[in-house]
DNA sequence: TGTACATCAGTGAACGCGCGTTCACTGATGTAC
DNA sequence: TGTACATCAGTGAACGCGCGTTCACTGATGTAC
């Protein structure tokens, strides 16, 4: 994929490669070629190759099950052996590669907030920001939050309850309301009304792509608005102060 | 599952048929039991059987990856090579399944509109009923609704367009505009903007369950009605003569 | 009523595949003497 | 400076598995004569 044709090494002549051209005995001709190996104290150089492997693979493929060793160990130019000198499994892989996926739509978000002048449009801002995101990273998106819960790479409960992205935006929605923005109360479910409604779009527009969606920067923004529009509303802020049982 | 412990044929003497306890020869002793063949003209009744093995196996284990054809024939007690007698292959099996899940959730979403005493409150009730129906089958929904795309069980998107539950949902979403309940406009994107809504939190449901969700009811209830209200303010039923350029 | 036979539902074994994982090994690299 | 050796990154082949699908077959059932 990247520029030069031939020789795994780029231009080093090193004694005990085969001339270029001739196949290396014992791999697989198409796709990665073989790899470098790494200096003595080096050996973590590969572990971040592999990541790559398994990132771009799941960008390409878009399907958690076509990551698989065999197949990162090709992109990483290495034997799937060699994997396990550096992740005991394939769960621990993919797990490290959805933690990388949190971490940037974390980024984007904060991204999203950063310069908003007030905490209100920064919220409605992050909204849209979401719904970009998840398309600009369809694969992704679906690999770190459509799956089964159950599955074996996903951030645990506690880890994702407590950390990252979901927590900023409970962070968010209290500063909203300590401003006055939004009715007092827990904001937990208000945080989390807010993410289903996003994520509602964005899944749906990664699953149902052939619908007659009108433009999405403007379906989201108007979702994510009508979304505040109820909070504001205290229809959601505080459910268990509303209504007789 | 259902009442009776041996005999595939409810109390038919049937010589031939090994004693009951001793395991049919060739076929494996664990789940499914051997299946009774069809009289002549009635090939037919095994592929029913077939459906619902599927059916079962996808509630139950919840993985489309699980629906194998290995494990439908020894569900529905009967060889590999049996299900080829009625199915092509096995996406066609699967297609089928998927097109019965849609056929419940539109018969579900209906029965929820029916009685109602205008169609926006049609509407709002079917919004309930609609996550409530993804919390009862989460696996047939994941199924459904959170696949990819190009997966070849979903239906053609020229028909989920054009039949079944979305079409319902634009009409009712047509009938409220009929009836001066919401503002005028082309209703698809209405439409679409409420699917989303629901969808949004019934999925993330079953991505997520252990989130601190409050009482689903209520916030099925909540979010169904925000949407609702963000559609009667104009500000997403015809968002393409709203905004300049 | 008896019998030969076509039909048809279903079987069992095999095919080739890709998978995760393991294990004994290789051979370059750096270090101790 | 030279050499033996421990270390360490990585290899290649194999394991057992479950998968979708195919194919020659079996044997009960109904029908034609």
């Amino acid at each position: 994929m990247s520029g030069a044709d031939k020789d795994p090494a780029e231009g080093v002549p090193a004694e005990g490669v085969p001339a270029e051209g001739v196949p290396a005995e014992g791999v697989p001709a198409e796709g990665g070629r073989r790899r470098r190996r790494a200096p003595k104290g080096q050996g973590g150089l590969l572990r971040q190759d592999i990541l790559d492997s398994a990132s771009a693979i799941l960008a390409e493929r878009g399907d958690a099950a076509a990551v698989s060793i065999r197949a990162v160990a090709q992109g990483a130019g290495v034997s799937t052996a060699a994997i396990y000198l550096h992740f005991p499994d394939r769960d621990s892989l993919l797990g490290e590669v959805c933690g990388t996926v949190f971490g940037e739509l974390e980024h984007a978000l904060a991204e999203a907030a950063a310069g908003a002048p007030d905490p209100l449009t920064a919220l409605r801002r992050q909204g849209v920001a979401y719904v970009r995101f998840a398309l600009d990273k369809p694969e992704q998106y679906r690999f770190m939050l459509m799956g089964r819960p159950e599955e074996s790479h996903r951030p645990a409960p506690s880890e994702l309850v407590a950390s990252g992205a979901f927590a900023d935006l409970v962070a968010a929605v209290s500063e909203c309301q300590r401003q006055g923005l939004l009715p007092p109360g827990d904001p937990t479910p208000a945080a989390l009304a807010l993410w289903a409604t996003v994520h509602g779009l964005a899944s749906l527009l990664i699953s149902v792509p052939y619908m007659p969606w009108p433009d999405i920067e403007q379906i989201a923004g108007m979702m994510t608005e009508v979304a505040i529009s109820g909070l504001q509303m205290n229809r959601g802020a505080a459910p268990d102060t509303d209504r007789a049982p």
